[in-house]
DNA sequence: ACGAAGCCCTGCAAGC
DNA sequence: TGCTTGCAGGGCTTCG
């Protein structure tokens, strides 16, 4: 499940390779994923040159001279680069086959993910105009995260998962920041303190960085065969581990779900 | 404007 | 063992 952590990986491991090179040729053998691949996409991208590639919240952006490829890995997608002649297998549905030899696979066995392509500026593209700040970067803080919030009833979890106030933070993440904080995920966002909100901000940071961290640890996969994301289970504190004690206190950590997503939190802990 | 629910999809785990 | 059922989830879309 590719979260902000994951694509920036993605990002990091597909660049170098793809960064000046052409786009000979794109083999789409599934065009059904979250909306239909464009029809006209292999013969938008044959021969052109990639000159650029960057992230914006979960999406990949590959910029040629006339437009921007968006990609999206949804929840089970998989960027790799493979050899030539590396035989697709079930949910392999594009190939993008590059002047040096390579291929960039796209694998996505449950299709929450896109290929898109724009020529809008990526900011004024429908899918990007509502979306909020990145989080790493001095646009979110303490300050902004309060102020967006005043009046707000919903839930802080699903408030600070709310991708028109802060994007790239998953499920997992979400939870993991909360704990952090010692913030309770189903309190009202418009209840929390500012200097929780602080609190959060920092956590939100801090977990994001280290899974980048971690990830940036396995970037040579991109090029093997089997291409995991280097993970970074072993430093979660809650999510995943509902029933189980608390890592701080002991105390039995405890499941609900909000707004359809597992919540793991800490009573003890989380205020 | 806000908040919650619905939907897309497959793999996996649990239950019978 | 082989079926069925339920759940997981990002995030856009629809409904109240």
């Amino acid at each position: 499940m590719p979260e902000l952590p994951e694509v920036e990986t993605t990002l990091r491991g597909i660049s170098p390779h793809l960064l000046n090179q052409k786009i000979e040729q794109v083999l789409v053998r599934h065009w059904q994923l979250r909306w239909p691949v464009p029809a006209e996409l292999p013969s938008l991208l044959k021969g052109r040159e990639v000159l650029g590639l960057r992230r914006r919240a979960k999406y990949l952006i590959v910029s040629f001279d006339d437009g921007h490829l968006i990609l999206h890995l949804g929840m089970s997608g998989r960027l790799r680069l493979v050899d030539h002649g590396t035989p697709a297998q079930k949910h392999d549905h594009l190939d993008f086959q590059i002047s040096s030899g390579k291929i960039l696979r796209y694998t996505d066995p449950r299709r929450f993910g896109a290929v898109l392509w724009t020529e809008d500026a990526i900011d004024q593209h429908p899918l990007f105009r509502h979306l909020g700040p990145e989080p790493l970067t001095t646009e979110l803080d303490g300050d902004y995260l309060f102020q967006r919030s005043r009046g707000r009833r919903m839930a802080v979890k699903s408030f600070v998962m709310d991708s028109t106030v802060v994007v790239g933070v998953g499920n997992i993440y979400a939870n993991e920041a909360l704990f952090l904080a010692g913030i309770r995920p189903g309190k009202a966002a418009g209840r929390i303190t500012r200097t929780q909100y602080v609190r959060l901000a920092e956590q939100i940071k801090i977990v994001l960085a280290k899974a980048i961290a971690a990830g940036g640890t396995t970037l040579r996969d991109f090029l093997g065969s089997d291409g995991k994301p280097g993970y970074f289970k072993q430093e979660l504190f809650v999510y995943g581990r509902g029933g189980e004690a608390c890592l701080q206190c002991q105390a039995l950590l405890k499941t609900k779900r909000l707004a359809q997503r597992a919540t793991v939190y800490c009573a003890n802990c989380q205020h």
